[in-house]
DNA sequence: ACAAAAATTTAGTCATGGCTAAAAAACTGT
DNA sequence: ACAGTTTTTTAGCCATGACTAAATTTTTGT
């Protein structure tokens, strides 16, 4: 049976293999930190995933998700997603909130509220913080945009995704106005890893200077 | 801590505790039957929220919600009746969808989320199949309405509330217009609990029979 | 009133998914 | 190369909430 448990361990599973953070390599203490369970309870989820051929799993090595394991992972995350987009569009919620929201909510609802909240969004392609929605059928793809950390003085771009693992973060980012699809241009980068100054906006009406962390979870696009 | 387990027998405890069907008496065999465990099961968890002072529990007995189980369960049947009538509003959902749909939600919501929905609702009082919604401060009337099986011949009434116990039986409520606010007239009477005629609609434009078990499953306010 | 039937509780089991402590394997630095 | 550290696994425990089978209490029919 699919478990709660099971989705969230195969959600966390899929992003972390398609993370740059971790060279690709899933192993159980990276598991159970981001689940924030302990590495041994994640041992015997993960044990338990591999008997199921959810995923493979070479013990001290790492883990691998099989066909059927990245199909449920995939669901859970357009779950997760629509479900996210629809909070933010039809509800009202600010980007700091619909996490935690969806994150209960992905596991409560039927096939039917899927599709009726897709189709109530109009079929969307792209989540509330940028990332993709995987289609039904499980298609994904993962465009890869430059972190905002990484331009140089003088160039600018738009944002097109932003991380969502901090809700204060993602709190500070929407009082900023840094928000998908808006312009930014780098007007000055401070040395040591120093905060770089931004001017916000197509018409550069506002300008912030922020710092190196909040920088790297801003993904752009640039021209 | 407030498991799923404990707010479905709240729930239902509460439910049963207020239906004139079983004279007030709540007992173990009817809590299970109506959660679908067994009778075992029942005793174990209602021993438990005796311990926990939800309910005061008299063995062979029965029982009794305390104030503070009755506000868990009045909780739980707002987010219920919340949700029931923000899906077939909001989402187009049907009358026999919405119940199983509600089940699971029930518990995965916040309290921003009952808010949210609440004010999209415009705050109403009244459920999708027209049960009370209790407020948030847990009040909640109990209006009396007749069945429609005791109407006699010639009376006419409007339809306030249906049972949402059977999907099938509501699905065919629909089909037949029978929904809330639909005044009806009971043109005869059939003989050894035999069906009823019925008039449906202010201008009587529809003429069906009913069968007794879904005519006491429709509550009715007369004039 | 009392035997049979029905309802209820007790006793013991199981799966799920956490946990800690200890053992084992894999890395690291010199 | 190998001692120390870190990571991972194993072993064993716990709470939750189901279950069945057996014992007990209550109800019912005559």
């Amino acid at each position: 049976m699919l478990t709660q448990a099971i989705e969230d361990y195969l959600k966390t599973i899929y992003k972390l293999q398609h993370s740059d953070e971790h060279g690709g390599r899933v192993t159980t203490s990276v598991i159970a930190s981001r689940l924030e369970v302990a590495a041994a309870s994640a041992t015997n989820m993960i044990k338990k995933l591999a008997e199921m051929n959810l995923l493979i799993y070479t013990p001290y090595q790492g883990v691998k998700l099989t066909a059927s394991g990245e199909k449920i992972a995939l669901e859970t995350i357009r779950h997760h997603r629509l479900i996210e987009l629809y909070l933010s569009q039809a509800l009202g919620y600010s980007w700091d909130q619909i996490d935690a929201e969806a994150d209960r909510l992905e596991h409560a609802i039927s096939e039917e509220f899927e599709d009726r909240i897709d189709e109530a969004l109009g079929y969307p392609t792209v989540g509330a913080h940028g990332e993709p929605i995987p289609t039904k059928q499980g298609q994904i793809d993962h465009p890869k945009y430059r972190r905002l950390s990484e331009l140089q003085d003088g160039q600018s771009a738009i944002i097109r995704r932003v991380s969502d693992r901090n809700p204060q973060m993602l709190r500070y980012m929407e009082n900023l106005q840094l928000l998908l699809g808006t312009r930014v241009e780098v007007t000055a980068k401070a040395p040591f890893n120093g905060p770089l100054q931004l001017k916000i906006g197509a018409a550069k009406e506002k300008e912030v200077s922020l710092g190196l962390e909040v920088a790297g979870s801003i993904f752009v696009e640039t021209d």
